[in-house]
DNA sequence: CGGGCTGCTTGACATTTATCAAGCAGTTCT
DNA sequence: AGAACTGCTTGATAAATGTCAAGCAGCCCG
């Protein structure tokens, strides 16, 4: 009998297609842990014991080396991280750290080898998964070395209004200074870029980002999907 | 019974634990084609319908936008590619160029899919080198993110010396050019980066390096097991 | 064998981005 | 309610890296 409190991920792409049993096997010793917002959950150089499923909140993963830092990534609700580590049984190359109060499931890592050598679907749902996280990375990669910092930015306020369901106003989901993290610039070159973009048909009012110029826009940005 | 012509990679981690029959299907519909040196023979975007092994030369794996063009690996003998792209029957999001003249085995993707799901332990062995590529790619992002340029190459020098047998003068496996491109840099900057590593113990005479001094160069260059 | 081509290096200069400092607005804590 | 702190913006300057040009060495092709 599955516990009520993951039935929340059975129906997520990665577990919905497994048996009742294996699902029952998968969560055998998992629990749900509420971490407060700032707090560094997961760090590199640690081994992974756990594949982590964001029930709610937001949790950025980053890396340090000689005093310096960057944002890898950030992740929201339903999205699992740690995911390759576990597979491979080897130390986390990320840290993890919640952005806001957080939920967070968290699955022993022998527990997903298990289900994995087991149960056909879970497999197919853990190939597509690491496909997935290893083909944004790529993105993310080819993004930082093929474009310039305001590029990089310009491309990233289409992607969100995408995501956002093709608004022309909308808020951006992370602090500014997170945001330059991840798009590799500092965040005084962040809020330069922003500047440079309005005759391009963009304005910015705190979190409140408005395309102004939708077109001219997509002209200077040349988006690619074989990039975002 | 297997095709002689596909012997070569019956050891290889990937296909080693699989059984013969599965091996037999999988090597169904496959070939080894010879490429001339400098030929791309995939390029981005296109579907992903063979599974590609180096079974003897050498393999660049490349983007390009907007005119822009960047090195992402550089691939040798007995490296699998087109992994990620292959399980999740989508496009390729690099381009494979050779940079010497290449042997190289295709493997149909639908048998890969097929042997993925009957043969458990060929599913590991997938999930497996999927871990370990998008692991690789996260260490160099985290590579270009976290260093500047000099940094990058002086890791370089370093992961190469441990690469070709802790010897302390060695041959550069690539043109110039393209490890340039590689670490994120112009060949100007790479000519330039190489020279100001002097101080620090390298020494170049063409395609040979030569670390004349090894503690000062790790001290300057701070490798990291999570990055390099 | 010679001309043409390619890879590489070096110099000069331009552009992009980082660093440091200061100020402001909003939030949090006492 | 006020002090302290954090996030962000802007200005000035420094550093890193790119661009363009020229020259050289070695290789390839006719």
């Amino acid at each position: 009998m599955t516990a009520a409190r993951f039935e929340s991920i059975m129906e997520l792409p990665l577990f919905a297609e497994m048996t009742e049993e294996s699902f029952d096997i998968l969560t055998r010793g998992a629990f749900v842990q509420n971490f407060p917002p700032n707090m560094v959950m997961i760090s590199e150089g640690e081994p992974a014991d756990f594949l982590h499923i964001v029930q709610s909140g937001c949790v950025e993963l980053f890396s340090t080396w000689s005093n310096r830092e960057t944002s890898v990534t950030t992740l929201y609700e339903n999205s699992t991280f740690i995911l390759a580590a576990t597979m491979k049984d080897r130390m986390n190359l990320m840290s993890a750290r919640t952005l806001q109060k957080s939920r967070i499931i968290m699955i022993p890592s022998e527990n997903v080898r298990e289900v994995f050598a087991t149960d056909t679907e879970f497999a197919l749902a853990i190939v597509d998964e690491l496909s997935r996280c290893y083909r944004a990375t790529i993105r993310n990669m080819k993004n930082l070395k093929l474009r310039t910092s305001i590029e990089r930015l310009a491309n990233y306020i289409l992607k969100q209004h995408h995501r956002q369901g093709d608004v022309l106003a909308y808020q951006l989901p992370i602090e500014k200074r997170i945001l330059a993290s991840y798009l590799g610039m500092t965040p005084e070159n962040l809020s330069r870029a922003f500047n440079n973009l309005k005759p391009y048909g963009v304005s910015v009012d705190g979190q409140t980002i408005t395309i102004t110029d939708l077109d001219t826009l997509v002209v200077f940005a040349k988006p690619d999907v074989l990039i975002d």
